[in-house]
DNA sequence: GTGGTCTAGACCACC
DNA sequence: GTGGTCTAGACCACG
């Protein structure tokens, strides 16, 4: 699993670490049960420090993604997201609503916007369905 | 202009300030050359610290969007957006990638996706079309 | 609000500190809304880093008992705890169950270990009853 | 005798094992003198690691409860635990409290914990009454 | 002033 | 080997 981590990008490291490994979850690159990198190889290969590599899993904890265990790892669980489908719909509005905004200002034209998450999604499907 | 501030969004508050006001300018609410309301005005109607208002005004400012003139206030400019192409697309991109790991995520269909961004969209320009 | 931690206490130190504020939720010394106090002064107070008082915050923050922000402070949210009764009941039955494995290991009457258990609620609504 | 690990309880693998015997103990399942099953039996059943049973048995051994003979197995003592009757207290008080706490935060009935605390004491009775 | 992030490095607990 | 905790100290972001 390749985790990136962009210094240019404003997100905190920490957080790109966690989209880092929801897209492998997305994408099928890790399935529930599978162990995830250590947290000292995440670390060294994306060379931050370990802590924060560890404020990431801790998050991904929390979402109910992963679950790590003192001296095993830490492991995809086979949950779902707990939120209920109002939520989940108001943070994808939320997007919708920047991406917009964003769009509107930069003069992007709607149809351009919309091909472009076309594209963003199948970036993601793409390797899921070699399964 | 209604300048509406939520405290359950995550976003910093100075920052939904400057999308509502970037909001307004692209439903065309505000033209180039107008008045903007005053930070003292903006913050208590949306009951924030004038120090806040005054930091999106200055985002504002960076953004080439507004001018403020001494003791008259802060008008909008008719600026372009200073940014390259390349620069601008980078930014959608970012923000569509995140919007299609939420929704693989979140198990929402893609074209549900697409239909809530065109409402998104369809929102900014329904005043514009009064015009 | 007093926030004690206790070196000799196996429980990390954050854990302790989440346990100090959640007694103060359950003894009615804070309420929903209200400010709690700074990373800073509690650090100060319990004589540990900030670090690690964050931590805690992270924690209670996770729990939904608080939301913290940036450049204001920590407030007590106005939620109930989420999980459903199955949950609670089965973390209920776990400390239940090394309860009554410590008092029969240690020879120690049911009847007393009741009374201690009386006991420790007792502490907790002492100070809500004043309300 | 049957010793369970449960992967969903955060208490470690160890400690796990340590609880299983102590609860063959307190039911009467395993006397003085009595062998206890090897540590690679243990492991299998288990299906844990045999260095981990070997930890629980070192625990049960610094506990008093356990002597090992070299190469004929592992033996409960006649012993009695070593600790002083204000140990042993503080150690009930500090679950009797987590309980009340625990309780208190999912808003159970003091009388519904109470039961519940019995209840996990008839279950380590149980079993001896029928010696 | 507030909280958030990151680093460096140490030490511990578990398997 | 694994992950977890804590410290010290720096710097940033927000109101």
């Amino acid at each position: 699993m390749i985790i990136t981590v962009d210094p240019s990008n404003p997100k905190p490291t920490y957080l790109q670490i966690v989209d880092s490994i929801r897209r492998a979850i997305a994408t099928g690159a890790v399935k529930p049960g599978d162990q995830l990198p250590t947290i000292r190889d995440v670390a060294v290969q994306a060379r931050v420090n370990r802590n924060t590599v560890s404020r990431a899993y801790l998050e991904l904890e929390h979402m109910g993604l992963v679950r790590s265990r003192q001296g095993s790892g830490s492991f995809l669980t086979d949950n779902e997201p707990g939120l209920d489908q109002r939520e989940r719909l108001k943070i994808i509005k939320r997007i919708a609503d920047e991406l917009a905004l964003e769009a509107s200002h930069y003069k992007i034209p709607l149809e351009q916007v919309i091909a472009i998450v076309r594209d963003s999604a199948a970036e993601l499907n793409k390797e899921t369905e070699h399964e």
